[in-house]
DNA sequence: ACACTAATTATAAGAATTATAATGTAATAA
DNA sequence: TTATTACATTATAATTCTTATAATTAGTGT
């Protein structure tokens, strides 16, 4: 399963030319695998085991190449640092303004606003984000 | 209009208990008058004029103070900065990716998505955000 | 006007991200 | 296979945005 994302992915990466080195190959794979929608400091921690040496800026570049080419969402919060998730299949998130935890949320997506946000504005709409915040049920019963 | 909007955000900060600075006045007055979604900077900048000594935290200790009171949203984008935007009727945003505009769009609130994701979820929900990313009409044409 | 308390200022500190320059390494072709 | 070349990585510094601190200033109710 995952591991034909990742060899979709790297498959895409190819074509735009772009290396698989080691570090970048690991960032992929940790993004893909990730359930958590990591910040670029989690994905450093989470590789400084297997890549001592690995510099931060290494994770903040692979992120950009990534985003540049359309493999992984960044997704900025209120809070501190970026998150980063990978596109798979069109979905929302929910998020616990709590704790902070971040659960996928499949709904059909908004065509709808997009078209008509597109009539009376007249932008040419790419995308759209939508995210949904509350309290999660853990936190709501530690009340 | 914006004279009424600011008296009755004025009676907001009062009934809080928040002190009337001047600084604190010229800043809600800005937010108000403000069709451009001002960042800290923005704000700043535009007040050193009248007021030369003002720090850059009053700045910002008063854009929190407003969104504690819910006068005005806080708004984080992909970009370094975060933007505020005064809270008036519900509405949405539409963004270029080319040159940073942001527009308001009007649309009724999506409150089906949030039940929907109460059930779904367990979540008991807040809030949400959304925002429609696109090229907008200048920009189109420049190309 | 006084006293109380919050707000402002100036500055430093903190955190996230980006830039720079030297080194290392993957991909390509001789 | 080896050499070459361009890109990636590393280590570090710099930048930018935001928050914290301490001293001073100034609203607000009595």
């Amino acid at each position: 399963m995952s591991e034909s994302m990742l060899q979709e992915a790297v498959g895409r990466l190819k074509e735009s030319g772009v290396r698989i080195t080691p570090q970048r190959h690991a960032v992929l794979e940790y993004l893909i695998n990730s359930e958590i929608h990591p910040t670029a400091d989690d994905i450093y921690k989470a590789l400084e085991g297997k890549f001592p040496n690995m510099s931060v800026a290494t994770v903040y570049n692979n992120l950009r190449v990534f985003r540049e080419i359309g493999l992984i969402r960044e997704l900025t919060y209120g809070d501190a640092s970026s998150r980063f998730d990978y596109n798979t299949s069109n979905h929302y998130h929910i998020i616990c303004t709590t704790c902070g935890k971040i659960v996928d949320f499949h709904y059909p997506t908004l065509d709808e606003v997009e078209s008509l946000a597109e009539q009376v504005t007249g932008f040419e709409v790419s995308h759209h984000r939508m995210e949904i915040y509350g309290t999660c049920a853990d936190c709501k019963t530690k009340h």
